[in-house]
DNA sequence: AGCACGCCGACT
DNA sequence: GTCGGCGTGCTC
């Protein structure tokens, strides 16, 4: 008698929290992980094989066959498909959706995977004999072509852009004079073979930091690397990549930005240029994203650098994970699958069985707490690594006894002033981009608001704009305040244009740089500005975050920072904490090479003991103090929260869903849950929005009762109700 | 998420 | 008399 044929249960991007079985006659255990063509509804989809069954809870007669197996792709394996499965029970997000959300893109879509080749070009014979000379005298992008082509090697167009940017229009002139063909070749991730740097000598510290994570290679260990900024963290990453490397095996890099990919992918080439390294992050074409994945997937890529996405890449021979400024909030998925990829990294460890790396000089207190409580391994460095560099001397500026002057005290333009005359660069740090963060009648106190969002509108006074920065909302900027006519309205507060100006009327001849959103945006990107300000192309550097994080300018020696305070009053219990790691960073920058650097911080509380223990770069200290606050107040670290958010048209309608799910929630000790509150920003891009907390002393236990509760909530309907969970959250 | 089915207002 | 509004329910 023939056996029944398989029963394939198989996860689809579908939000729904259950798999979907399927007839796979010919499917084997070799194909769970594999994507399918399925029959879904009157369409199509494409889905994961999560397991085979020879019988199913669904009723036979009613099962739809695989329609196709791609082989296309190596299967995602066991051991990635048990981690894509603990994310969806430990988010409480369908395990469908968390699957399809692991693949990239044009893995999710219903064609086989065309291999991306790329362009590659080389002179001809012809070609070869070309002189510089021979092209004109005012083309030198040709003539540097040229000579870059003259090894008659096949050069891809990736290598070429890095040459000219135009290279293209220039090879296809010369293909259609015979100079030069082009060649079809498989994508490469290491376009520029070359000697490797050699590393330098390691200080005591990272050769002790080195030895002790490379002892744990063979088995699970999490550790804390907790480095000032110029300890020289990232020389003990590369080193550890290269005893992984070395042992045959893959690493997974995870880093906060894009805009650090680049660079930190330039340093890595530099160290390993023959080995070929991976790059995944969300800014990246489809194709190309793919080809990367797929070098990772199939161990060929042994390197892989990428951001919060890059924790769930395919790769077979991971040996060790580090996540670089773990603290970083953008680690954490705000939508869809609300994971942290830091925290998936060390479940990824834990399962695999290899070390994790977290690195930070101002480790998110949750790491913190682990380091202290034991589960990670502490490792401090606690020297600069470069000889001779110092610490920066960081002074408070209080504006209530010196009142600046459009933003600017006296103390800070002197300073600035000393640098200009040294021909140093000087860092004036501004939290908000834009002109200023309101626009005041200070007759009758009315300010713009946006319509769509509980928020101020941010003026933009170049572009003579009202913006909302929340949900991108346009206006333009209006000259009587509607609501009692009054003619005189003013800006309130700073932003980093307002303090652009502030500063070209105060130093005319300086060159002033603005680095935020805006100014990336347009004119240069975001990496040419920063090879610009490395060469010393501008005086003084004006900036939100974007110009906090990890870059070295070697000429910069003074950090300005303008409007600190307004965390120190915020409602959320992180702020001091964000703060505190951003004013790090940020001082962080001034005098990495030899000259010492100064910050100084315009405040109005210059005696608060933030800024106290910012003074003596005392993190650990502020660290416990913070710790000991969420103790006595019962916050996390100390418990474990999870927040139902739902959204509406009408916040009674949000109100309403929360209020019948707080009804079906399950009864559980050791589980507190509050009662529905509108959200901070209560109204965003047009949409009511509301939370449910919940909260409990053990992770546990908040695992058990959502577990129960998930249930109940997708029984409710939800009218014109939008929810989500998030586990974890970082702002409730 | 799609996409159908299903029961109540303004139009050829 | 129909076209179409989006509420509700299902997809193996």
């Amino acid at each position: 008698m023939p056996s029944a044929p398989p029963i394939a249960q198989i996860a689809l991007d579908i939000p729904v929290p259950r798999l979907f079985d399927y007839l796979a006659p010919g499917l084997t255990k070799a194909d769970i992980g594999q994507r399918v063509r399925v029959p879904f509804g009157r369409k199509e989809m494409v889905g994961v094989v999560m397991g085979l069954l020879p019988d199913s809870s669904y009723a036979l007669h009613k099962l739809k066959p695989v329609l196709e197996v791609y082989r296309d792709a190596p299967a995602l394996s066991t051991e990635l498909l048990r981690l894509l499965n603990f994310c969806s029970d430990y988010y409480h997000y369908p395990l469908g959706a968390t699957v399809m959300a692991a693949l990239p893109t044009i893995l999710r879509r219903s064609q086989p995977v065309q291999v991306k080749l790329a362009s590659a070009w080389q002179l001809t014979a012809a070609g070869l004999t070309l002189r510089t000379d021979d092209l004109p005298a005012r083309a030198p992008a040709q003539r540097a072509l040229l000579d870059h082509m003259r090894d008659g090697q096949a050069h891809p167009g990736t290598a070429l852009a890095a040459i000219c940017r135009g290279y293209r229009s220039i090879v296809k002139a010369w293909v259609s004079r015979g100079w030069a063909a082009q060649i079809i070749q498989p994508a490469t991730l290491h376009p520029h073979p070359a000697e490797a740097d050699a590393p330098p000598q390691l200080t005591a510290a990272q050769q002790d930091a080195v030895a002790q994570i490379s002892a744990a290679f063979a088995h699970y260990q999490a550790f804390l690397l907790h480095g000032i900024t110029g300890s020289g963290k990232t020389e003990v990453y590369l080193h550890l990549v290269a005893a992984a490397l070395a042992r045959g095996g893959q690493v997974l890099l995870l880093v906060p930005e894009i805009n650090l990919t680049p660079q930190l992918t330039g340093v890595f080439r530099a160290r390993f240029p023959h080995i070929a390294i991976a790059t995944l992050h969300s800014g990246m074409a489809e194709g190309e994203r793919l080809t990367h994945w797929l070098a990772a997937a199939e161990g060929r890529a042994r390197i892989v650098l990428g951001t919060r996405l890059a924790v769930f890449a395919a790769l077979p021979q991971l040996a060790l994970l580090i996540v670089d400024e773990e603290h970083d909030s953008s680690f954490h998925q705000q939508d869809g699958l609300r994971y942290a990829a830091r925290d998936v990294a060390v479940v990824r460890a834990q399962q695999r069985g290899v070390p994790v790396v977290l690195g930070s000089a101002t480790p998110a207190l949750e790491t913190w707490h682990n380091a202290q409580g034991g589960r990670y391994t502490l490792i401090s460095l606690n020297q600069r690594a470069i000889a001779h560099a110092r610490l920066p001397t960081i002074s408070l500026l209080d504006t209530r006894s010196c009142k600046p002057d459009e933003g600017l005290s006296a103390t800070l333009l002197a300073a600035i002033r000393s640098r200009l005359d040294a021909g140093q660069q000087s860092l004036v740090f501004v939290n908000r981009r834009g002109y200023s963060p309101a626009l005041m009648c200070f007759e009758c106190g009315w300010s713009a608001a946006c319509t769509r969002c509980s928020a101020k509108l941010v003026l933009h006074l170049r572009e003579h704009q009202l913006r909302c920065h929340h949900c991108g909302h346009v206006e333009q900027v209006v000259h009587a305040c509607p609501a009692c006519g009054n003619l005189d309205l003013k800006p309130g507060g700073f932003g980093t244009q307002r303090i652009e100006d502030s500063l070209t009327r105060h130093f005319p001849q300086a060159r002033i740089l603005r680095v935020d959103r805006d100014s990336t945006r347009k004119k240069h990107s975001w990496p040419d500005m920063q090879r610009a300000i490395r060469k010393g192309a501008a005086d003084i550097l004006v900036g939100t975050q974007l110009l906090a994080k990890g870059h070295d300018f070697p000429k910069l020696t003074l950090v300005g920072v303008i409007n600190a305070d307004s965390a120190l009053y915020s409602p959320d219990f992180r702020a001091t904490e964000r703060l505190f790691a951003q004013l790090m960073q940020v001082g962080g920058r001034a005098g990495r090479a030899g000259a010492a650097g100064e910050v100084l911080i315009q405040t109005q509380f210059p005696e608060h003991h933030l800024y106290r223990l910012l003074q003596r770069h005392d993190y650990a200290g502020f660290a416990a103090s913070l710790l000991a606050e969420r103790a006595a107040a019962g916050f996390p670290p100390f418990v474990h929260q999870a927040v139902l958010r739902a959204e509406a048209g009408r916040l009674d309608t949000a109100l309403a869903f929360l209020h019948k799910a707080q009804c079906a929630a399950p009864h559980m000790t050791g589980v507190t849950l509050f009662d529905p509150t509108q959200a901070a920003m209560a109204r965003k891009a047009g949409a009511e929005r509301a939370l449910l907390l919940v909260q409990s002393p053990t992770r546990k236990v908040l695992q058990a009762f959502l577990s129960a509760w998930m249930p109940q909530l997708y029984a409710l309907k939800a009218n014109n109700v939008r929810w989500n969970l998030d586990v974890d959250p970082l702002e409730i």
